[in-house]
DNA sequence: GTCATTGCAAACCCTTTGCAACTTC
DNA sequence: GAAGTTGCAAAGGGTTTGCAATGAC
């Protein structure tokens, strides 16, 4: 997975430094977490390679470049710091229904989402990004309200 | 739908001030639209009445307040200014598109993400919440990659 | 009269930018 | 060697906060 985004990243045309390899693997190690800039900084400064002074600076123009091969996906806070997650080069479709009683978490088939993104762009022009899609609700276990 | 949101102030005795009646007219007179607080602002300093000297931390302040009691809903924006809509006392279904390129946010037809969530639940019994939903991607003016 | 709210300005915090020194290809 | 990248520190922009004055109930 990290290869091929080093791949991705070459096809680009985009210098693979030792810092955006460092802050990449941060973000490999940690997938399914949420990472904040400030996370990934104490983590490479924790280090003790030559990464170890990596300037805040440097993540943040990192993650940057990575949101936008797609690489990594920023959730949408509120007014807090962002927070990132490491996607990976081939845009998983990886959709899930999360119970917001219990925190399940299901995969919605794929086939089912791509209809909902066919009608969107059919209806809007909207193009949907390859970002998964999160859709909070009850499960069929903790059905509770609507 | 104002006389009711103030009722519902009232009732969690929730002082109704001349400048949180005028924050909320705007935004009720605005429904539909993404506000932020800079027009908000604007629009109050270019009324003539006793709140055009409304300070930019009261817009702020009343804005907090009225999210708190589910009055208006703040769009996830990334890094831009947030963005409030008028909800009112009794929330109604509010899907959007949100354009991760310019921030446009458009709103997608009630109906076909009924369409969708009655597909999840048919295929999960999975009970979609009510909150609204975000989808995100490219708008059709800044159309670019997948 | 009491206690919340306002306006102002300063503080905050996360993020971006300018620039010289330094790497990557 | 050319062009992109880094680190640092300073600037930026939206948002929050402290506080005295003001206003709602």
């Amino acid at each position: 997975m990290l290869e091929e985004s080093y791949k991705l990243l070459k096809e680009r045309e985009i210098r693979i430094t030792p810092q955006r390899k460092a802050i990449l693997e941060i973000l490999y190690d940690h997938r399914g977490e949420h990472l904040e800039i400030e996370d990934i900084h104490r983590m490479l400064s924790a280090g003790r390679g030559d990464t170890s002074r990596t300037g805040l600076a440097t993540v943040y123009r990192a993650i940057e470049l990575f949101q936008r091969v797609g690489l990594v996906y920023r959730l949408p806070m509120d007014n807090s710091p962002g927070r990132y997650e490491f996607i990976g080069p081939r845009a998983p479709d990886h959709h899930h229904l999360i119970c917001l009683e219990c925190g399940r978490v299901e995969e919605i088939d794929d086939r089912l989402v791509d209809g909902f993104k066919k009608r969107i762009m059919k209806a809007k022009g909207f193009t949907v990004s390859e970002r998964p899609i999160k859709v909070y609700g009850y499960c069929r276990y903790c059905k509770k309200r609507p």
